[in-house]
DNA sequence: CTCGTGACTCCCC
DNA sequence: AGGGGAGCCACGA
C-alpha cells in the first residue's frame, strides 16, 4: 500500500498498518519498521506505537514485533510475563531466553511484498 | 512552552 | 568486547 504525502495517517498508525500485515509466523523488528516508514531512526516511536496498540480497535499482532536481536523486548507489556512468548510459539515460531529462535529465518521485511 | 522518558538502533571510544 | 552518547518522534507532566 502506497502511502501519498496528503495521507491523513498519522506516523503510529502507520506502523499499525504495517504490523498488521506481517504474515502468520513471521516477526519483524522495530528499526525495520521505522526504516520502511521513512525514519530508521526512529525505532523508538514504533515502540511507543506498540504501547498504544492495545488501544486500537483493530487487532495489531505487537507479539511479531521484536527489537533488532529478535528479542521479546516488550514481552513485559503484555498482559502476562509469557504471553507473547505463548503466542508465537502457537505460530510455529520458537521462543527461547526471551529470544526468537531462527530469528532471522522468520523475518519479514515490510516493504517486500509491498510498492 | 520546556523537560524527561521510552516495547530502539547506530556510531564511537 | 562492552559501555556511553546521540538521534529519532510523540506524549505526559
Amino acid at each position: 500500500m502506497k502511502l501519498e504525502k496528503d495521507s491523513p495517517i498519522d506516523f503510529y498508525q502507520r506502523v499499525y498498518d504495517v504490523v498488521r500485515q506481517i504474515p502468520y509466523g513471521k516477526v519483524t523488528t522495530y528499526g525495520l519498521i521505522a526504516r520502511h516508514l521513512g525514519s530508521p531512526q526512529a525505532a523508538r516511536m514504533v515502540g511507543w506505537a506498540m504501547n498504544q496498540s492495545h488501544s486500537q480497535e483493530n487487532y495489531v499482532p505487537a507479539h511479531r514485533v521484536v527489537n533488532r536481536n529478535g528479542m521479546l523486548s516488550g514481552k513485559h507489556h503484555f498482559n502476562g510475563e509469557h504471553v507473547m512468548e505463548d503466542l508465537l510459539m502457537s505460530e510455529e515460531i520458537a521462543v527461547k531466553n526471551d529470544c526468537v529462535v531462527n530469528f532471522e529465518k522468520h523475518l519479514w521485511n515490510p516493504g517486500k511484498c509491498l510498492e
